[in-house]
DNA sequence: TATGAATGAGTGTTCATTCAT
DNA sequence: TATGAATGAACACTCATTCAT
């Protein structure tokens, strides 16, 4: 019973158990309207965070971009962290279909291919989650589950690579698999920020080439 | 693109009269004492940048762990990101001995030795310069010069590598060296931060090997 | 190490157990001129507090009251919920001087002598304190601790009034003190805010007589 | 003095017509179904007062524990404020009935009997208007009509015991009478928000105890 | 009559930087 | 040279109220 004054923070916390005003999406049911609201939150966000990297990037910018208002924004996503959360799932989601898709790596020109193959992918999936990415592997997240799912993400694709790396006869161990995933996301970060501002598809010539002969140990014909 | 460090005062622009009023401390002549306030400062600032990052660190955490005021702080550095760019001169200098201390890489077992020796000596350097250095890999930084510094220090050592590549026989092109630079990055970071928490000793013959056998191209017996 | 993003509050909270910056008050060694700034918080909180109440106050009303900054604001509260407790502190070591000052009520004139002067330094300090009695009576602070100095307070002059209506060989079980005290605060705090625009002192006198009769038990004549 | 609650759009005021977009409930006809969501708002929005106190309590708490939407409040209130008009008009005429039965106090046992069966009536409405009736006496109320209302209410009832305190020969004066009433507002306080955890019956012929020796003068055995 | 969604002004809090001593 | 204190712009978050369906 009554009124004890609670400093407001405080309060929140305690709603935030109840969970229903500032809810994360997940927690309602959304009708056409709003689920359309927090697509474009979400892809807001995800620009926004590339644009000014996550860290830096400000709610207003957030919803400056998105075309609507402070306040629509909390009724979507408990604060930024929240959002970038939000973000994190559909990251890992997909990189695991990276990872399921990722077939075996023959010692021979279809090997080549299909690890040219994965590694567009892998750049495709980068242009779009870059920013998520990078803070998984830079320690940017403090939130427990966000980051376990990024390990669990991330712990997918080494595992997918380290079995092809076996098969075809490598070493597939975790220094050596971590190397290798460390080069790709590099790669296509500066692929993707333009910092290395060649042709991307002797980019990715080259980045097949390098793993290939460096982690699958074969020999190739240049 | 992307997280460029602005001070918060340079969007709400005031002034920016070179260096007058807290001149960085290299523009003045400065006693025994004044030094070692100099250095209390450079030293917390590296550790506080690398314990929140160099965004997240606040200057009243430098202060405090530098056992000083904030007053002093600005005696001795326009702002914080003064005290980057400072501390940017001295890894930049660390990262051009680097450069010039790699030797030959042949292609028998002192080449692994000397490539060992270089790659221990690097991730020695980056557990000193890593938040630097890592700044700098995520273009976390704004400020022209301190920029430029970085990409001269990373050319350096570029360069350097591409030379031995070539002398070895190996394909020395710009993005191989990029490719083999952001794995031996990460390594570091990854071993500074434990984030592979295994014996450093093994984790280094591990990237040896990789690097010796991926950029080198030399067949190597496990 | 390294820039894990942690929502803004979160990274509050967590300085909190550090407590420095925003630290209370009797957290930090004060000069002469923090004491006086400090000074000027509490009373301008104490003013505010008792315009608008201890809920609709905002920090923004308190700081123009004691005619300074937010920051400064910061500086030496916590929060508002932190200039309460300060001001809880004080409250409660006048309560208990009053509680220590009651003599003994005796069944003849100095005993209403007594009586009355106590109603009035009651009153007087209720003039001082009003805001932050009235929200220990109403509940309306949900600090643990504040809340305990409330009672403690409240506890001091209740056991003084008990023990001198027993020496005068009345009831003084907790019930009867408890209504007792009940309709002194209500009286203070109606006297305070001029709800009831009588003269103070024959305000005074009734109160006085209704007490001593009512608990004190003694016929007296009107 | 302190607190009057005024919505927050008043002060960056709009517009004030008097009752047009969402006309205070009593301005329609309703039908079945809009009065049944009427009676849950005002249910809803006693058991929000009571639990959050006045001030604290959001529309969103109100709709949701009315289990309704925030369209639908202001589909039967002009505001929050208009909300608390409403209540204050079914607590007023309870306390009405309340003055309207306050029987005879006779210097009797029966007297003591009607005194108890009174303070017993004021402790159930308190039970449910305590909310409102704690705004009045705080002064937490802005509005004019409503804050009057109160005014009205306290009168008849104070009214009513000062009559028959006069027929019991006792002094009942205004001060009086007034100390009377915050005696008795607190006790029904104390008593539902479960303060003093003691028995309620006993508490009750405490109560009464006190307020016939101390108001109504007359001796009464124990 | 009901509802979910949107809005934006209001308020709390932080932190880089300046200043007086 | 050092320091504690002050400042205020920037940013996060809330919630009463309106609106389209």
């Amino acid at each position: 019973m009554s009124e004890a004054y609670t400093s407001p923070r405080k309060r929140s916390a305690r709603r935030d158990v109840a969970g229903v005003p500032g809810a994360p999406a997940s927690a309602r049911e959304l009708r056409a309207q709003g689920r359309k609201t927090l697509r474009k939150l979400l892809d807001a966000g995800m620009r926004v965070f590339g644009e000014r990297g996550v860290q830096a990037a400000r709610v207003d910018d957030i919803v400056r971009a998105a075309r609507t208002s402070h306040g629509t924004f909390y009724l979507y996503f408990a604060n930024k962290e929240d959002l970038l959360r939000a973000l994190a799932v559909e990251c890992g989601d997909e990189m695991q279909l990276l990872a399921d898709g990722l077939g075996a790596i023959t010692l021979d020109d279809e090997g080549v291919v299909e690890l040219r193959r994965f590694l567009a992918a892998f750049v495709t999936t980068y242009r779009r989650y870059g920013p998520v990415i990078r803070a998984w592997m830079e320690g940017d997240i403090s939130d427990r589950e966000t980051s376990a799912r990024g390990v669990a993400a991330f712990t997918a694709i080494a595992n997918a690579l380290g079995r092809r790396m076996h098969e075809a006869g490598a070493r597939g161990d975790e220094v050596t698999v971590a190397a290798l995933m460390a080069m790709i996301e590099r790669f296509a970060y500066f692929r993707t920020s333009r910092r290395l501002d060649l042709d991307p598809e002797s980019l990715l010539d080259t980045l097949t080439l390098v793993v290939y002969r460096g982690f699958f140990g074969a020999p190739v014909a240049a």
